[in-house]
DNA sequence: ACACTATTCCATGAAACATTGGAGGATGCG
DNA sequence: CGCATCCTCCAATGTTTCATGGAATAGTGT
């Protein structure tokens, strides 16, 4: 015990964990993961990834143990191992942003410009208790289906501009997504105000919503 | 924004943090760090590496944002970022040790039998407010310096053996060391039983005791 | 058994990384 | 100013990782 060649082999191990965070592709997976199980298939396209390049990264990221795998018929779905590879992803997130000023810009190119209000988990809370808000998730209707916000209802960006007439148009909207560093909800307050309703964003996501344990709706 | 080449560069940007985790070496460097500010050659010497080789592992580090140096006459001070990058890699460690069958048998291997008791944080604050315990901080005397907790004792671990009767002998010794990874409390009590002293460790350290904020001593 | 689907395994070339030795830059001291 | 110290930068080496396409595997439906 204690000598130098059974350190080394630790930190190695270590290591072999820090090297799956070390590709933005895996790194990418972790995010989609984050929302929900997903099959390959679904994981390669949502990534822009080649099918035995998916594979591969998975493969990586089962290897060090952050995922953990599930078949059903020929399928096999990937999750997170638990919440605490949510929780390291989430902080590996948070220290870059805010300690490489590379990171941060990529991060603010990647949202847009900050037009758009937000409010935190405690404010909507308590305003959905109030019953003046109304929440909506934007993120694919897959991930609302995952788990969700109590209360929110599913409209996926990709279908809110013609669906917007679903939403009264005398109640604030509060759109959330994936997390911080999603650009659904982003986008989704710019079209909602740009249609002239009253709209909002939830500074964060059901990454960080799950990672605080929050309630939740599956 | 939100198109895919801004989404890989934030991704890209991220995988640069992952990738500086991805050493067994630069964790090496990062664990001493969470200890205190060092000098290059310190930390050459302290992780084994060659001068130039440890130069290198730290300017990754510091593209990644994650140290930060401190310049003193010839000598250059590197400490972490912030407390935030401790935390990380005290998460890291922890996921590791949780999800990575093989990070685990590491850490036991490295750390030796379970033959010693330890107690946790909110006990040893409890006994060594009721007097009835001393703290004995184990490692270097330099990293004491650099912070401790309030009412320990310094005895680096290679002094003990010769300094054992500057502890009273019927008063039960808590020792500590950096972290729940780290092998010198290990090592402390196994040595102070032996010599017939009521011994228990700690079960983590400086790293976990500094991330909880609790109180220190510089 | 057969074809079919979803995924993993394997081999390959291209790119990135680690280590080492030597040159070069900044600081302090006599 | 000249020299010593401490560290970083540079170039060359061997090693590891990455993306990709084709073969192999496991399970499903006929």
């Amino acid at each position: 015990m204690g000598d130098p060649a059974n350190k080394a082999t630790l930190f190695d191990a270590l290591a072999r964990v820090g090297k799956a965070l070390g590709s933005g592709k895996r790194l990418e997976l972790l995010d989609l993961l984050a929302q929900g199980e997903r099959s390959v298939e679904h994981l390669a396209t949502a990534a822009g990834l080649g099918l035995t390049t998916c594979s591969a990264h998975l493969q990586a990221l089962r290897q060090a143990g952050l995922v953990a795998t599930r078949r059903d018929g020929t399928k096999i779905h990937y999750r997170l191992a638990g919440p605490d590879v949510a929780a390291l992803y989430a902080l590996l997130r948070d220290v870059a942003g805010a300690r490489n000023a590379e990171a941060a810009a990529a991060r603010d190119a990647y949202l847009g410009p900050a037009d758009t209000e937000a409010v935190d988990r405690d404010e909507l809370r308590r305003r959905l208790a109030a019953g003046d808000v109304i929440a909506v998730d934007v993120r694919p209707a897959e991930e609302y289906a995952a788990g969700h916000i109590p209360g929110a209802v599913s409209i996926p960006l990709d279908q809110l501009a013609e669906r917007i007439t679903e939403l009264p148009a005398d109640v604030e909207v509060v759109a959330y997504c994936r997390g911080a560093y999603c650009v659904l909800s982003h986008e989704a307050v710019r079209l909602l105000t740009d249609h002239g309703r009253p709209a909002v964003r939830l500074a964060d996501g059901m990454l960080e919503w799950r990672r605080d344990q929050l309630p939740i709706v599956a």
